[in-house]
DNA sequence: CTTAGCACTCGGAGAGAATGAGTGCTAACA
DNA sequence: TGTTAGCACTCATTCTCTCCGAGTGCTAAG
């Protein structure tokens, strides 16, 4: 492939990023030095094989998905962000923060204030933290919630019916029980071998008080588990794509959970068409990983149309992930206590 | 006002919700005994008095704001549901539920699903209820979670910081405070004043731990504020009015809570205009409230154009917030509870 | 291989003209 | 006096036609 092809397919897509218009041979002129003929042969090549397509005869080019991969694969140039840039970034993000769940949650908003698009976070570091808290609490009529508490300040509940009342003595059983067996486990090792091994330590209990921590692996297993979606109005503006289509698919979780766990190896950018069951024609969904102390904890996305100003907006998402790495890494707050609660359970 | 141009008000109302588009003499002749020029007349007249308008001369007529009015307060026939309905309404409903946030969120959905319009539900039960439970945790250096469950199952967290970390013993005396002061005491009771009180009680403990209280305090407030909305993207498919404008105040749970607000005194139809700061056009707004044991206990709301059919859709709306009241009040589970507490603390 | 030149294509904008749904008004009728 | 048939009029919508120009592909000369 020609190198004033590629400087000509890469002014193709930076135009189009800007105009959202068809671009013409003359518009490719002020990037590339040569005639509009020249670059006309040029783009007609780039056509056949399969880069650019013409809308209809008359028109100018426009880039296929084709070009859009080898565009942010390996022409497209991204501006290092300059210091004030990186100030600007920072001052979105909060100095200080209750939860890692508060942090990433900011980080969203931020992007998709900058960005005009839609944005999605996951974050999975619960799922590595430890169980610092368990605890049953009857409500009412055979009526009791769970709660559980992870040692990163996470904290879920769960509302449950048993068929039978407990009495004082189960519930005091299960507590000690909780304390001795799971306080202090990471959420990670609670396998089905682990459980049964739990079941067996609960000896005569275990009829009566199984419910309870069979609801308790469920939400061990839901913990870092949803993803959080903002800036969806930002979306209804374009008119790249069908609008009721990207909402429906931001709305269901599986189906975002599918995208965001392909991202799991570093920056990921995916056009519609790439994957089946992904049918948003038009749109791109951009992905980056953070991490905490070294471990994979989550990613941060980036959902817009095609046409979306890659080299300004991927520098943004990267350096928020390489914020978010840094802010929850070795950190003084929740960590130290991970380290503590690390260190005392290896009795 | 004349009985048969009320008829034909009614008749333009509802051929309007049917077709979308503005009502000619000759459509009305089919519900009105009379010639096309006789309605012409009448439609003419009506227009005068501002329940009609032309957009333009050689088109039909549309209702006015005032026009909706008057066939929603006077004209509007609602076909009571049937047996068959009403089966298929409850279908619809959960047959049990675990938390009464379980049931409106259903209630929610359904109705949302039936109309396919946007709705909203609130549930103030919680702030009626009592508390039943309040926890301080410690999760980190100087984290705190604070855990509050209140009598009819809701649960709430919330993660504070403080200045310094507590010893075992002023986290003892802060249970033990707690559990004599707070346990059993209607949320609703919490006025500045009792709050002073409790600042009393507290003696010299009251410098380190007062923080916890006013977040305590705080959480207390939030319960049974927040709105839930479902089902926005239904509205997406609608063209009668500016998406993003209604996306946008649906995002907005403060403009969103002053219109629930309003509702508590029974069904209630607003259209945009008539209330300032709704500046939604074309679309109109219905809510019904829900009660608990004869106390208002929430609301349940219906967000949609304005040309939507209400005669069908009131009726469901009703039937939904009669099934949630006859649920919640009085019923085998919270309730019972509540009524133990209730007692408990008349000491 | 590059470029100037030229004929060609085709979408989009704009101007009428035709269509037809719907109106207001008038005059006749019950 | 209220109702209705009839008719002229209005005006958004639809279509057809033309023109414009951006952009192309091709060819021939540099």
């Amino acid at each position: 492939m020609d190198d004033r092809k590629l400087k000509i397919l890469s002014a193709v897509v930076d135009e189009y990023i800007v105009t959202g218009e068809p671009v013409g041979s003359k518009a490719i002129m002020e990037h590339v030095k040569a005639s509009s003929a020249t670059i006309r042969n040029e783009m007609a090549e780039l056509e056949k094989q399969g880069y650019l397509e013409q809308p209809h005869t008359s028109a100018g080019r426009v880039p296929t998905y084709k070009g859009y991969r080898l565009y942010v694969d390996r022409l497209m140039q991204q501006h290092p962000l300059s210091d004030e840039e990186k100030r600007r970034l920072d001052a979105m993000l909060p100095e200080d923060y209750l939860t890692e769940r508060d942090l990433v949650e900011h980080a969203s908003l931020a992007l998709a204030e900058l960005t005009r698009c839609a944005t999605v976070v996951a974050n999975s570091t619960p799922k590595f933290s430890l169980i610092s808290k368990v605890e049953v609490i009857p409500t009412g009529k055979r009526m009791y919630v769970i709660l559980m508490i992870t040692s990163n300040g996470e904290i879920k509940n769960k509302v449950c019916r048993l068929e039978f009342d407990l009495t004082h003595e189960q519930l005091e059983f299960f507590d000690n029980f909780v304390r001795e067996n799971l306080n202090g486990v990471p959420l990670s090792e609670l396998s089905d071998a682990y459980v049964e091994k739990l079941s067996e330590a609960m000896g005569t209990y275990m009829m009566t008080l199984s419910p309870l921590v069979s609801e308790l692996i469920k939400m061990s297993k839901e913990v870092g588990e949803d993803i959080m979606v903002n800036g969806k109005s930002n979306l209804l503006t374009y008119k790249d794509f069908n609008q009721s289509e990207i909402i429906t698919f931001l709305d269901d979780q599986s189906e975002l959970k599918k995208f965001i766990d392909q991202t799991f190896s570093g920056l990921n950018i995916m056009f519609s068409p790439e994957k089946d069951g992904f049918v948003i024609h038009n749109s791109s969904i951009i992905t980056a990983p953070f991490s905490k102390d070294g471990r994979m904890a989550g990613a941060l996305g980036l959902i817009g149309p095609m046409r979306i100003d890659y080299a300004k907006f991927i520098p943004y998402l990267e350096y928020f992930t390489q914020r978010i790495s840094d802010m929850i890494s070795d950190g003084p707050g929740d960590d130290a206590d991970t380290k503590k609660k690390l260190t005392e359970r290896g009795e």
